[in-house]
RNA sequence: GCCCAAGUGGUGGAACUGGUAGACGCGCUGGACUCAAAAUCCAGUACCGAAAGGUGUGUCGGUUCGAUUCCGACCUUGGGCACCA
């Protein structure tokens, strides 16, 4: 037989699929559902190594699920909108559409090549205007729901994308894309009211059990809830500020009050004082300009202002305008209580201001405990606290919060550190927020039978700023409240919008809403979503939220998109440097006995180490590449092999001929078998050498089962090497059992290589496909054995093994092990004190 | 600084609820086939030791008949958050 060839093989099948429509997902089915998704691409222009992991693992579901008789779905769509388009659009002067639709019909094309076996009747792209013109409708609820708002605010500002962002956009204080230093700015902006959900995000958490307790911890973490006291002080001018506290239990170790230098009263003092101007001007500096000096110094002005303490009349703490205190949190206003809050301390120590611990730890006397240079943060007891004096550190919170409430100057309550979704953008290439802004009625919504608000066909990007603002045919339009003269909103909506509910949209991706009730109650939630880490937070929680709203206003049944969620590894590979220090790629390179040396002229190159792939080290390879050598069995094979799922996975061209060579094994099993059954004979045979193979054969139907069940791809890969092995050293054994094998190993390796699985499984005789055929199901019988080897141990050390009848009886087992050579010698005479029997696993002899 | 995860052969990694550490792949070594090469097949491959045996899952301790697995401390790497009161 020839030599399989991939490339042919893998068109033939593919077409041979789409003839039958086989990935078609039809709208009814008795079967249970299954909803596979890989978070969708952004249409660059080509897939890389990533996208060929991610939709590999995605495809080994699916085709595992459909098989197992599932109905599954399996879409695929492009989240067209963003920057790189209109970067694109600057730079070659083409249209962004048409630079998008380009590239996505040319990842369409290599996506095809994968083999991925998706629905593409159901395919869209965000840019679509029937994908967006829905999105505008579903705004508009939100709107008229009272989810969105808009607000002056201060805002991050992205200096290079020009473009405002949200607080989960800022990593480190540069711009999620641009990576440049975000600057604050005072702008009118729209804002989704995320934090509305913010304890049922929280408490949704909790019933999200098949996903990656990392990502949970993630989110968790970022929304930060935490529970407190808000209570009001008066001033000393009778003016009242309300601030925030979770450990009220402190209030009488308070020794200043702190405004954040953006608080409204800190503003309004320092119209009347030329040093506190100076001052709140001198800390937005520090702020903006070098956000990783965080280690700034506190610093802090005293107002002159008294602000009376609680419990005490007579007792007037100093208030200041502290550089650490966050206006975003809480009420922009504090306590301080240096001995038991790090930054109050350090700040109290440079303004000689009291340090009174309070709170003591168990057993020490107030009197001798005294805080240093670090605050007291554990638990304790009440001390130098009047009525608290003696509670634990608990009840002192509880007993203080009942007394303001008592009083009407306090509230407990819980403060998040989840902000508010801002979702406009001045870029020209969104999808446009339907509003229009009219002088005599203010904002007013885009009238439903005037959707959808559409892009101009021509953008002019030669123009300063926002195209859509510039360009005034597009911008100029009529109120639909009063008929009077008026404009657009010329904001689009953040991308991460877009792809916040088109999971939802492929239920239906016709549907004349924007979701179809019907048929997202049967597909929703995704049962299996597989993305990348570094969507933990933002997609993963915006997603969630924009769920979570629609299911308050009746759009959809689940409150919870994705019921289970895999996170998946980077792909990485070696980095090369030659000898002035730049990269070099690694289709320069030859390697020769662990040296790497530059193919054109022989200089010596350094291996660095393996990063994820990336244009800027030159360590890219393209899957196109891979595909057109080995095809794309081979590269789904080894995205599999080897690593975890969830951990990186460095690409190696020997690697990659191993999987090629593993290819070739398969069809050579497959093809040239001599003597094989018919289709269909039955197993009778019951010689020892076909129950081998038969075991074998079983055992790897159960242990690929169960390793996929649990996406452990790594772990399914290996079961099916063990069966090839199996089948190469079996001994001359029944023409059945033998066929039985061989059929049991292409069907296993259908998931993962499924143009393999098909071409083998013609030419074992098959005229129905694989992809047609239903999973394998293993004989119990089979996999249980009659004999089990159990260890000897003495004293915990192997000694040697014995192979008794399986649920042999404790006491045979142990007059077995003790009559070893091994034993004896290790026993050296000594009677055993104790014999410890686990059946059918170890014997263990205590001397 | 706080929170989380992970450290196993030359290498990627395996090991169910504590029970034979190193499955399977890559690499390497030897052999077969060949005029030769490629491809393929067979055997071997944690470390020390001639062997008996000993030592080994980041380090140090602990619990246990028995620990990669459980507990404590520490080291290293990776990730998240970072003046959140």
């Amino acid at each position: 037989m020839a030599r399989y060839n991939a490339k042919d093989s893998e068109k033939r099948w593919q077409a041979e699929w789409d003839v039958r429509g086989l990935f078609r997902t039809p709208p009814h089915s008795e079967a249970p559902k299954c909803y596979v998704l890989e978070m969708f691409p952004y249409p660059s222009g080509r897939i890389h190594m990533g996208h060929a992991r991610n939709y590999t693992m995605g495809d080994v579901i699916a085709r595992f699920r459909r098989a197992q008789g599932y109905n599954v779905l399996h879409p695929m769509g492009w989240d067209a909108f963003g920057l790189p388009a209109e970067n694109a659009a600057r730079d070659k002067g083409v249209s962004p559409r048409d630079w998008t639709y380009e590239n996505i019909a040319h990842m369409r094309e290599q996506l095809k090549m994968m083999g991925l076996s998706i629905d593409w009747s159901r395919e869209f792209a965000t840019c679509d205007v029937g994908y967006y013109h829905q999105q505008q409708k579903l705004f508009l609820e939100f709107y008229k729901a009272g989810f969105v708002h808009r607000q002056e605010a201060d805002v991050n500002w992205d200096p290079v994308d020009m473009t405002v962002l949200a607080n989960e956009q800022v990593i480190d204080g540069r711009g999620w894309r641009s990576g440049a230093v975000v600057e604050r700015r005072k702008l009118s902006q729209w804002f989704f009211r995320i934090t509305q959900f913010a304890d049922e995000l929280l408490a949704g958490l909790d019933t999200l059990d098949r996903w990656p307790e990392k990502v949970r911890l993630m989110q968790k973490n970022w929304i930060g809830r935490s529970e407190g006291l808000r209570f009001q002080f008066t001033l000393s001018d009778g003016e009242k500020l309300d601030v925030f506290t979770t450990r009220p239990d402190t209030l009488f170790g308070a020794s200043f009050v702190a405004l954040s230098p953006e608080h409204p009263l800190a503003q309004e003092m320092a119209k009347k004082d030329e040093n506190l101007a100076a001052f709140i001007a001198e800390c937005r500096h520090v702020g903006t300009a070098e956000a990783d000096i965080e280690k700034a110094e506190k610093k802090g002005y005293d107002t002159g202002l008294k602000a009376i303490h609680p419990f005490d009349e007579n007792w007037a703490l100093p208030v200041m305008v502290a550089n650490f205190v966050l206006m975003g949190y809480g009420t922009g206003a504090i306590f301080g209580c240096p001995a038991h809050d790090q930054r109050d301390l350090d700040f109290a120590r440079k303004y000689s201001l009291p340090v009174t611990a309070v709170v003591v730890p168990e057993g020490i006397d107030p009197k001798t405990f005294d805080v240093g240079a670090e605050a007291y943060t554990g638990p304790g007891r009440l001390a130098n606290s009047r009525f608290l004096d003696g509670m634990s550190a608990d009840d002192a919170k509880a007993e203080v919060a009942r007394r303001l409430e008592a009083a009407g100057v306090g509230e407990r309550t819980v403060n998040y550190r989840l902000r508010d979704w801002l979702v406009s953008r001045q870029r020209p290439w969104g999808c446009p927020i339907p509003m229009i802004h009219c002088a005599k009625c203010g904002v007013v919504p885009v009238p439903e039978d005037q959707l959808p608000v559409k892009l101009p066909e021509k953008i002019n990007f030669a123009v300063k700023g926002n195209p859509l603002d510039a360009d005034v045919g597009w911008k100029t339009t009529t109120c639909p409240t009063c008929g009077g003269a008026a404009t657009r909103d010329t904001d689009t909506l953040d991308t991460f919008v877009d792809s916040s509910w088109y999971f939802a949209r492929f239920a239906a991706p016709h549907a004349a809403e924007p979701v179809d009730k019907a048929a997202t109650d049967y597909w929703l939630p995704v049962d299996q979503y597989i993305g990348g880490i570094e969507h933990a937070i933002l997609h993963l929680l915006y997603a969630r939220y924009i769920t979570r709203a629609m299911h308050k206003l009746g759009m959809v049944e689940v409150a919870e998109p994705f019921a289970g969620l895999f996170t998946q590894g980077m792909v990485c590979h070696e980095t090369y440097k030659d000898a002035k220090g730049d990269w070099v790629s690694p289709d320069e390179v030859t390697k020769e006995g662990g040296k790497a040396f530059r193919t054109a002229d022989h200089a010596e190159i350094t291996i660095g180490p393996s990063e994820k792939m990336s244009k800027s080290k030159k360590n890219v390879i393209a899957p196109e590449a891979i595909i057109a050598d080995y095809g794309a069995d081979t590269i789904r094979w080894f995205m599999l092999s080897d690593t975890p799922p969830e951990r990186d996975i460095e690409w190696t061209d020997a690697g990659a001929e191993g999987c090629w060579r593993f290819v070739q094994r398969v069809w050579r099993l497959a093809s040239e078998s001599e003597g094989l059954a018919a289709p269909g004979t039955p197993v009778t045979a019951t010689d020892e050498a076909s129950l081998n193979l038969r075991r074998a054969t079983h055992r790897a139907i159960a242990a690929v089962t169960e390793n996929l069940e649990a996406l452990r791809f790594n772990n399914a890969v290996a079961q099916v090497y063990t069966l090839a092995n199996a089948i190469g050293v079996a001994e001359k054994c029944d023409a059945a059992a033998r066929r039985e094998a061989i059929e049991a190993l292409v069907l296993l390796c259908a998931p993962m290589m499924p143009h393999l699985a098909e071409e083998c499984w013609r030419a074992l005789g098959h005229d129905r496909l694989v992809a047609e055929t239903p999973w394998l199901k293993y004989d119990a019988a089979l996999i249980q054995t009659d004999s089990v080897t159990l260890a000897v141990q003495v004293n915990g050390k192997r000694r040697g093994e014995i192979t008794m009848p399986k649920d042999s009886d404790g006491k045979a087992a142990e007059s077995a092990a003790l009559a070893l050579d091994g034993v004896i010698r290790a026993l050296d005479g000594k009677a055993p004190k104790k014999v410890i029997v686990v059946p059918n696993r170890i014997v263990n002899v205590v001397a």
